[in-house]
RNA sequence: GGCCCGUUCGUCUAGGGGUUAGGACGCAAGAUUUUCAUUCUUGAAACAGGGGUUCGAUUCCCCUACGGGCUACCA
């Protein structure tokens, strides 16, 4: 490469969503962009109005900001470059295609798509390349001046690049290595479509070329349409411009086989998107990373080692560190399939290594959404760090938290009552006199104490009634620490929940 | 079908001509915790098969098998 600036761009549609393999596609390119000093260029790729989804380019980018991925430029930011969507882009496209047809590296196809249907109906493995090419309705079968009156008279038309027959066309991949293809083997693809647009395999030329992007990644599916892409930056002249391209692995589905899809989400039971994605015209949800309780460092680092590592038995890595750290020639070439118990342990690990400042107020507001009211804040950091490591997701955080804020909603009874016995109910009424002569809570471990004192006086194994007591005080089997809790909870709440849940466990 | 890409524990992977083939998730057992989780210790668990090359292949080459991708006026 010579000393051009480092410019990468993702190009997603604005059809749904934004899945894993989307995201680990826009960290590579950022991971690079950023270790180069480079730009991230971010363009949308709306060219096909059918499929086109209105809000899914603000939610595109919602995901990159939610995950801190904000690119340099793109329709939202703007960039000398622009504009960055390419509908907007449209007027452009057709000059280039129109050239390719005056040099003889392309033609106008007047075909139907009830013609071409046909024909893949009744030809077996029908390809409109060079085996048919000749025998359809096109700029190569028609004389000049049936095209152009064709041509002035509106008739729908696409124009198609000419594959050359025989030839072979290859490439160094960043991540692949050498890649070659024969040239017979692709048909002669759509550049130009008849309302148009470009399809994908112009614009993405034409767009990389003049936004001057010099590294390009993608995913793995594209390899086979690489060659076009190559014929194209040649026959357009821009063949020393082109990108260095990099096609990564595929995200595979847990089970069976074949691409992570939306479908598999459902099925198994976990996101494939970033965040939740509300389908307008169905009303379906796909729920997202971020909702089911995933902190976005643990996502970006959960996703790069999804094909990549850096040698070391190293994974957990922060942004920065994976901006220093991170290599192409590490990239593994083989597809990876998504295993979410993986990705929990990873958002375990963040949670657990996040200070509980910087995870409060996305548990508040996740107690808030469920009715509970936070009013001390300084306890809600406390208990924060308390609970944190027993927590796999941010939403668990509300069964941990909660009964700090206020008394336990339902009581597991079924933990307690088998075993209540009046003995029990003697205990706890002797627990809260005793509490009640104290200016306040000691200390957890001196309440441990008491509370074992107690218990023998009774002639009770404390064993027997730590549970109810638990019980009482957070309302079912979960929580740190009991003695903790009831310190936090201070000396009147642990009496008023003593008390309230005595008249439910007593019949 | 054709073309392209790929193949190390169940999963993510390290390694790379001579290794007890390493780590992580998950799983199992034990310790700690009179909840659950955490933590700690231990364990089971892999080089797809066949041919070469070589003194020696998991590692290099070829073939086969298997897997995946693409084969749209979708990206």
């Amino acid at each position: 490469m010579s000393d051009k600036k480092v410019r990468v761009r993702f190009a997603p549609s604005p059809t749904g969503g934004l899945h894993l393999g989307g995201v680990r596609t826009v960290l590579f390119n950022y991971l690079f962009a950023r270790q180069h000093g480079g730009d991230f260029v971010l363009r949308i790729e709306d060219t096909d109005q059918s499929r086109y989804v209105p809000g899914a380019e603000e939610y595109i980018m919602e995901c990159l900001a939610w995950c801190g991925l904000n690119p340099d430029e793109s329709p939202a930011v703007g960039g000398k470059y622009a504009p960055y969507r390419q509908s907007e882009r449209k007027s452009i496209y057709r000059e280039y295609a129109e050239r390719l047809v005056m040099q003889g590296h392309a033609y106008y196809a007047f075909d139907t798509p009830e013609e071409l249907e046909q024909n893949r109906r009744e030809i077996p493995n029908f390809q409109y390349g060079h085996a048919y090419r000749d025998t359809l309705r096109n700029s190569l079968t028609l004389t000049q001046t049936q095209v152009d009156q064709l041509l002035a008279d509106g008739e729908p038309h696409v124009i198609r690049i000419k594959m050359p027959e025989n030839e072979s066309v290859h490439f160094e991949d960043m991540i692949r290595g050498y890649v070659s293809f024969d040239t017979s083997q692709s048909d002669d693809k759509v550049l130009l479509k008849a309302d148009g647009m470009p399809t994908y395999h112009l614009a993405v030329v034409v767009d990389d070329y003049l936004m001057q992007i010099t590294h390009a990644f993608r995913g793995e599916e594209w390899l086979p349409s690489a060659p076009v892409h190559l014929l194209l930056w040649e026959y357009l002249g821009w063949k020393d411009a082109m990108p260095q391209w990099a096609h990564l692995p595929l995200i595979l589905k847990p089970d069976g086989h074949g691409k992570l899809s939306k479908r598999d989400g459902a099925r198994l039971g976990f996101p494939v998107y970033a965040m939740n994605w509300l389908d307008d015209k169905t009303g379906e949800l796909t729920p997202g990373f971020r909702e089911i309780g995933f902190l976005p460092e643990a996502f970006l680092n959960l996703l790069v080692m999804l094909g990549w590592n850096d040698g070391t038995n190293e994974e957990i890595f922060t942004l920065p560190e994976l901006v220093e750290k991170f290599s192409l020639n590490r990239v593994s070439h083989a597809g990876a399939k998504f295993d979410f118990e993986k990705a929990k342990w990873f958002n375990a690990e963040w949670i657990k290594k996040s200070e509980a400042r910087s995870l409060k107020s996305e548990v508040k507001r996740i107690l808030e959404e469920k009715g509970v009211v936070v009013r001390d804040e300084a306890l809600l950091l406390t208990v924060i760090d308390l609970v944190k490591e027993r927590c796999h997701l941010l939403t668990e955080f509300y069964q941990q938290t909660a009964y700090f804020f206020e008394q336990p909603r339902e009581y597991d009874l079924a933990a307690v009552k088998p075993k209540w016995t009046d003995a029990k109910a003697d205990f706890f009424r002797a627990f809260i006199t005793m509490l009640g002569n104290e200016d306040g809570l000691p200390e957890p471990h001196d309440l441990e104490t008491r509370f074992k004192a107690l218990a023998d006086e009774h002639a009770i194994k404390p064993g027997e009634l730590m549970l109810p007591f638990r019980i009482m005080l957070v309302g079912g089997k979960f929580g740190p620490h009991v003695f903790d809790i009831a310190v936090l909870l201070g000396k009147q709440e642990t009496i008023a929940r003593i008390e309230k849940a005595m008249t439910i466990f007593n019949p």
